[in-house]
DNA sequence: TTAGAACTAAACCGACTAGTATAGATATCA
DNA sequence: TGATATCTATACTAGTCGGTTTAGTTCTAA
């Protein structure tokens, strides 16, 4: 093979289609999961013959895997917005209540995000490589900036900033399964507001109704 | 279609094989999930004839819901433990505690709920006719209980008793998804009683080192 | 003993699956 | 212009799927 091109590096097989077969693949994985999608499918949700899908990616395993990855390292990494140094201004309360916020807003209504913790889970047992990086890349860093900043906030006085931070991200966690993904909103509802309230509340140590 | 029977009323399609079949369908729906499930391999499980498995369930879907909502009415219903009314003696911080140590026994060694968790969470979005039973039938009840049990302890002077309850679940719940679902227990290390001690005392108001 | 229902094993149906192959169209670059 | 590589459309392979059918066996109740 001429492994000497010298323009092109990557040879051209066009970004623009990788984009386009990524795009397709996101709809019908994140909808359908991984058993029920077809390849046939894929490529045409992409608007691309098969035979360019095969080109870009080894398999139906490969595109998935790539997929599901690229979608943890991109967008979802940073949907919590815990990057956002503006959030970390003033009393813990405040902030703690900012942080909620900001996960809440960004997540109660990305019906996208909600399909991907469907399949995240969901294929955790048929694809423990991907649950891992999961872990490793989206939670672990939430908890450990959440509890490096509880334990900073020396007047909080509190015993295990880590196990704090767990309580924390599962009550909000929970939230959105319960409300949004297991369509439980209807059968058992809880304003966003009251959940916030007494998480924070129970954090800085203040049980009056805050507000 | 001589519909008077006389000593057996269910005919005698027998319930051992129904019982087998379910069995068989539990072990492979739980693993690969609905769509990755074959009839035969279900038939195969349950040592059972395919056309056995077609006189006793009208299809693959009909089969699935069933299965699902046995589990749910049955031992999942009542795997939190909460109807165990010895489990309600003593202070708040003493009961709290029991009730999260019986949860966390009965779920984290547990692969198989954890298989319906999976299952539960990743075919919600194709079965909301599942997703919401999974509220109204567990969820909803275990939140309830815990939250008239939260009101109930006056000297905690919880403003909002039915919000905390979900603080309570979500952080387990969540701890669980992260150990065992996600196998993140390598990855992000998380001793049972750190959860439990931070909980509890966040609930009950206490900041020291609880033991 | 005999009728009828539950069962088994196997073949069968049409539709769909992942993945490959073929042939031709299109674009890029020397 | 000609060489090279990406692309499309389509058809193919070899197998699996849900579900039905057939033919024959086992069990049970009268």
């Amino acid at each position: 093979m001429g492994q000497a091109k010298i323009t092109n590096p990557d040879r051209q097989k066009s970004t623009e289609k990788t984009e386009a077969i990524l795009e397709g693949a996101m709809g019908e994985f994140l909808t359908h999961g991984y058993a029920a999608t077809s390849m046939d499918r894929v490529a045409a949700a992409a608007g691309v013959s098969k035979a360019t899908v095969y080109s870009h990616f080894q398999d139906k395993e490969s595109l998935f895997t790539g997929l599901i990855q690229r979608l943890m390292s991109g967008r979802y990494k940073t949907i919590l917005g815990l990057e956002n140094p503006q959030l970390l201004q003033g009393e813990p309360s405040i902030v703690l209540r900012n942080i909620a916020n900001n996960m809440l807003d960004n997540t109660m209504n990305n019906h996208q995000l909600q399909s991907f913790m469907r399949v995240i889970v969901g294929e955790s047992g048929r694809f423990p490589e991907l649950a891992q990086p999961y872990v490793k890349t989206i939670a672990k860093p939430v908890i450990e900036l959440l509890s490096q900043y509880l334990g900073s906030c020396s007047e909080l006085k509190l015993t295990d900033p880590e196990a704090t931070a767990r309580v924390f991200m599962g009550t909000l966690i929970y939230y959105v399964i319960l409300q949004e993904v297991m369509y439980g909103k209807d059968i058992l509802p809880m304003e966003q507001d009251r959940i916030i309230d007494t998480l924070v509340g129970l954090i800085v140590g203040d049980r009056t109704t805050a507000h």
